[in-house]
DNA sequence: GGACGGTGAAACTTCAGGTTGCCTC
DNA sequence: GAAGTTTCACCGTCC
């Protein structure tokens, strides 16, 4: 380095920040935790001194991004006042956009982020400085691949701005310092893997190919893949082969998948008959839905069927018991009993049992009751605070979560419509209404307003006003009381509408206009 | 003497990320 | 495995 860094304070991230503010520059902070870049953030907020007007006016506007601001809203606030965001992929969605773009207008000046930054954004400082080079892995702490080395340095120098940057990579001592240079910046790259070798991508692929015709034989399979990077890596072709005869026999044995056989194959095809997808296996295919998850809920399906489920939790479990539902959150010490405690409740009506606790499928198990949990709080209309402070899960996790869920339960309703299991629709239709807004099933009926989401769905309950008959009744001036002028009369004028329309409203359509009503 | 507050060592807890599907009368 | 947080013992100060 040309000039020494001035050793302002203890913490040499802190030095290197405060001087590449002195330069007139940017920097990114990047760090193995969201707990680490929050506290990064502040500690640094505390020593940048760049409070702006419009620094204050964009904290408060980061603030107020939720009905009700969580304590990381009011973290990241104190920060950002003082030019410093932290981001990761417990913020808000919204928060991460307005963090990116003030980032690149040079309003804020550092940001302290996990990897999510290194990654598909493009946000470029002018410095960028690694200071954790270990991660939480499997086997406890662990170097991060050079890739990712070569990802975070790579957002170094911006190239409309800058002609240089500088990626610096943090050690505390000379030894370290060497480890580092040999490891990350003389070091290759770690190979590429191609990813198609896991059993639940294989097996969507498998399906869609077979669905989309693209592919008909085993031949014919075992052709296409062998084209694939995978298979180039491979290399033992008869291993490669016995992966895919699994996987075809496990999309037979589920019904997604049938061989032709007799007389509908041809006389050169029988010893190599071509397969095609059921009507089932075609909608699982468009749906992009992991096979063995729409395995998964059919047996809920007809299990919930048979034993007449009721309430929303046995659903929300069987959903995050899901692989597209991973990686789950662990279930933490002090959680523990709270999570058993349900599960004792609820494990009679849940659609998988209880593995035992010796069972190394357990764990997940749990944790797919605490996401379960996690869930059904927001259905019960808690907040996002609230969420936090109970479960650790942060309001972006949390969106994260529920839009899958939506997805998951949009799945579930098209297949319970294949398989004729009438009676789910409506309550999954009801189920994913009640996911989607946070509400009670008693708020169904107003949620369906536009302009009305949780908070005034609940607000116009409290005051008596339950439905959209009540809303018709109820004199225009108290709606305004309540809702403010504007919104009392488009109230109005929308059950007027409806009203006259058939008299009755199906009460558990999704109204079409709010479908992207959530400030995502 | 006791309440309070500051300090630091020891014990304890937790740990990155994100794409698919519908639909707008 | 290590950072960050919580707990707790210890000590000094003030009333």
């Amino acid at each position: 380095m040309q000039t020494p860094i001035p050793q302002l304070t203890r913490d040499s991230t802190i030095n290197l920040v405060l001087d590449t503010l002195a330069k007139k520059k940017q920097a990114l902070v990047f760090v193995n935790s969201k707990r680490s870049a929050e506290k990064q953030a502040e500690d640094l907020s505390k020593k940048t001194k760049l409070e702006s007007h419009e620094l204050k006016v964009l904290a408060e506007q980061l603030q107020s991004v939720l009905d009700k601001p969580t304590h990381q809203c009011e973290r990241l606030a104190l920060c950002v006042k003082q030019g410093v965001a932290f981001h990761h992929a417990g913020l808000a969605s919204k928060q991460k956009e307005i963090i990116e773009e003030q980032f690149r207008k040079g309003t804020i000046k550092v940001i302290c982020c996990t990897p999510t930054l290194a990654y598909g954004l493009d946000l470029p400082a002018f410095r960028s400085i690694i200071r954790d080079v270990k991660r939480y892995g499997h086997r406890g702490m662990d170097f991060i691949p050079v890739l990712d080395y070569l990802q975070m340095a790579g957002r170094a120098g911006r190239p409309k701005f800058d002609a240089w940057g500088e990626a610096i990579l943090l050690a505390d001592t000379e030894p370290e310092a060497d480890d580092l240079l040999e490891r990350y910046i003389q070091g290759e790259p770690e190979e590429i893997f191609s990813k198609l070798a896991v059993e639940p991508v294989l097996r969507t692929y498998i399906l869609s190919l077979i669905a989309a015709r693209f592919v008909r034989t085993r031949s014919e399979i075992m052709e296409f893949f062998g084209r694939t990077f995978w298979a180039h890596q491979f290399e033992d072709v008869d291993k490669l082969a016995a992966i895919i005869d699994k996987m075809l026999r496990l999309l037979q044995e589920w019904e997604f998948v049938q061989k032709a056989e007799g007389e509908f194959a041809p006389a050169s095809e029988v010893s190599d008959p071509p397969y095609r997808a059921t009507f089932l296996g075609q909608r699982v295919a468009e749906l992009y839905l992991d096979p063995l998850t729409a395995h998964q809920l059919r047996k809920a399906m007809t299990r919930g069927a048979e034993e007449k489920v009721t309430g929303i939790f046995p659903w929300l479990h069987i959903l995050s018991r899901t692989l597209e539902m991973r990686p789950l959150s662990g279930v933490r010490q002090k959680e523990y009993e709270l999570v058993s405690q349900k599960l004792a409740l609820a494990e009679s009506t849940l659609l998988e049992r209880e593995p035992s606790s010796f069972d190394p499928e357990y764990d997940s198990y749990l944790e797919a009751v605490k996401l379960a949990m996690i869930l059904e709080e927001w259905c019960e209309e808690r907040d996002e605070e609230f969420i936090l402070e109970t479960y650790n899960i942060r309001p972006g996790e949390l969106r994260t979560k529920l839009s899958r869920l939506d997805w998951l339960l949009y799945a579930c309703h098209e297949l319970a419509h294949i398989l004729q299991f009438n009676d789910l629709l409506k309550e999954i239709r009801k189920a994913r209404i009640r996911a989607k807004y946070g509400v009670k099933e008693e708020l169904l009926s107003l949620i369906r307003l536009e302009g009305i989401g949780r908070m005034r769905a609940r607000i116009l309950w409290r005051n008596s006003i339950k439905d959209l008959g009540d809303v018709k009744n109820v004199e225009q001036k108290r709606l305004a009381d309540l809702l403010g002028a504007k919104l009392a009369s488009s109230l109005k004028k929308q059950v007027g509408e409806d009203v006259q329309g058939d008299g009755k409203l199906d009460q558990y359509a999704l109204p079409a206009e709010k479908a992207g009503k959530n400030n995502e």
